[in-house]
RNA sequence: GGAGAGAUGGGUGAGUGGCUGAAACCAACAGUUUGCUAAACUGUCGUACGGGAUUACUGUACCGGGGGUUCGAAUCCCCCUCUCUCCGCCA
């Protein structure tokens, strides 16, 4: 959520950024401003209404108790009128301030001023590329048939089981998917991550705070009968750890890392995209969370995104790293650079993580604040997040761009995890 | 699922209609004292949105959430949510 104050001092330039997102706010940041003059006006009567009507119940109070009770009940009689009138003006106040609060609430965060311009992902900048990109031999096959090839995947049972887009990792398989996890936590927490693991479900109160909602409702799992949300991703309940928190200055940057099996119903997604484990209703992923001050949150990223980078260098993947331009960041985003390894097979970069600054958008919406020592007001603090990483499209790429005639070379970082240094 | 109890500031916890934005204690912070530490003493010690010379000061709201009664609600009434205890079930 964009600050109302942010938006009032600096009309025009927020209408020009949110440009660069293809959004058209025009119009929107007009009712906005509008709506806030109300407020204003409106909370002005009202308050003053109210301290009238303290002032006379606390006048008829101190009459009652002196036993001056014909003077108190001609003062009774004065507030008839005045509760009336704040009645109404209390109920409009409240319409006022839900209105803005609703049209706030959808809003998109301001793009970061180097975010290039842009309609779709193929604007996107690509900012890295590694030298040596694996080239498809004859023999190649992609993973979903090497998946079945070795017994490591079966996605026909998951079908059988719950549907598709809900795979059984079996024997090495389902050992991957742990030797993944447990190399991301490990390597996280040395690079100063505290470890969480949160709950896979969250309430709406969560949803709204990292900004899932109202935006993308219907992309999440939802449990009618308890009214909770199946996380798509652990960034929910991971930073709404933070959710009406006023944090001590000096426990900045906070860092937590948590594994977690996301869920996302991906509804409208089709085609050739979907292959394999390409996309998936349930999968795995271990995510970094940071809360900071405002003046190095940009810093932060880049540490995360090394961080990202050297996890990837030690899994031996050709990568590259992608700023995404304005069409294709996200609602909460203000600066977000995508990973993406290369999938020998079937000669594509698949996405495997995304790194994002969220500068105070979700910390508005969170309430999540710090204060320093001797500070008399609170700031809000900035929140980023990466993942780091997930699994599926990282075992894609460990499957085709590791195959050879005696089966699938591990890389050394997972052979220790994997009691293995082949699968065969 | 059944029965009961409860939700108050960073924590413990008092408060059952006006003198309560809220006692007391603890924690925290600042200072005094002190050879250091400790202790003692003094003071400060919620948030949000307004007004204001944006300092001072000041208005309003907030005691789980929403609604109601009343001139006046943390306190009374209704609804909801959550937590705890016991029983049942159970990884």
């Amino acid at each position: 959520m964009l600050s109302l104050k942010y938006i009032q001092e600096n009309k025009e330039e927020v209408i020009e950024r949110l440009a660069v997102k293809n959004f058209d706010a025009k119009e929107i940041i007009e009712n906005i401003i509008n709506l806030d003059e109300q407020r204003k006006k409106n909370q002005q009567e009202t308050e003053a209404k109210q301290a009238e009507m303290n002032h006379i119940s606390k006048q008829i109070g101190t009459m009652m108790q002196a036993g001056k009770k014909e003077e108190a009940e001609a003062a009774r009689n004065q507030t008839t009128h005045l509760k009336e009138q704040i009645f109404e003006l209390n109920t409009r106040l409240n319409e006022v301030t839900t209105e803005l609060a609703t049209i706030l609430l959808r809003l998109p965060n301001l793009p970061h001023a180097s975010v290039p311009r842009g309609k779709s992902d193929s604007d996107n900048l690509i900012v890295k590329v590694v030298d040596q990109i694996p080239q498809k031999r004859e023999s190649d096959i992609p993973h979903w048939e090497l998946a079945k090839k070795y017994n490591l995947i079966d996605f026909e049972i998951g079908v059988k089981i719950t549907g598709a887009g809900f795979p059984l990792y079996t024997g090495l398989g389902a050992r991957l998917q742990r030797a993944l996890i447990n190399f991301f936590l490990d390597e996280n927490t040395k690079a100063g991550y505290h470890e969480v693991m949160p709950p896979l479900m969250v309430n709406a109160d969560s949803g709204y705070g990292t900004g899932q909602l109202p935006d993308k409702d219907g992309q999440m799992y939802y449990v009618n009968e308890d009214n909770l949300y199946l996380i798509p991703t652990a960034e929910v309940p991971v930073t709404n750890i933070y959710r009406d928190v006023i944090l001590n200055g000096e426990e900045l940057p906070v860092k937590n890392t948590a594994y977690s099996a996301c869920f996302r119903r991906e509804a409208g997604s089709y085609g050739k995209d979907v292959r394999g484990l390409n996309r998936l209703h349930q999968f795995d992923k271990v995510e970094i969370v940071q809360i900071t001050h405002p003046e190095y949150s940009y810093r932060m990223l880049e540490e995360m995104v090394k961080h990202v980078e050297n996890l990837l260098i030690q899994l031996e993947l050709p990568y590259r790293i992608v700023k995404l331009c304005g069409g294709d960041l996200s609602f909460t985003s203000a600066l977000t650079y995508d990973f993406e390894v290369y999938s020998k097979a079937q000669e594509r970069w698949l996405e495997v993580s995304s790194v994002s600054n969220f500068e105070d958008f979700q910390a508005n919406r969170l309430k999540l604040r710090f204060k320093n020592k001797g500070d008399k007001r609170t700031t809000t603090a900035h929140t980023l997040n990466g993942s780091a990483l997930a699994l599926p499209r990282i075992v894609a790429a460990l499957l085709e761009n590791n195959q050879c005639p005696e089966g699938i070379r591990l890389p050394r970082a997972l052979h220790l995890f994997m009691g293995t240094d082949m699968i065969k």
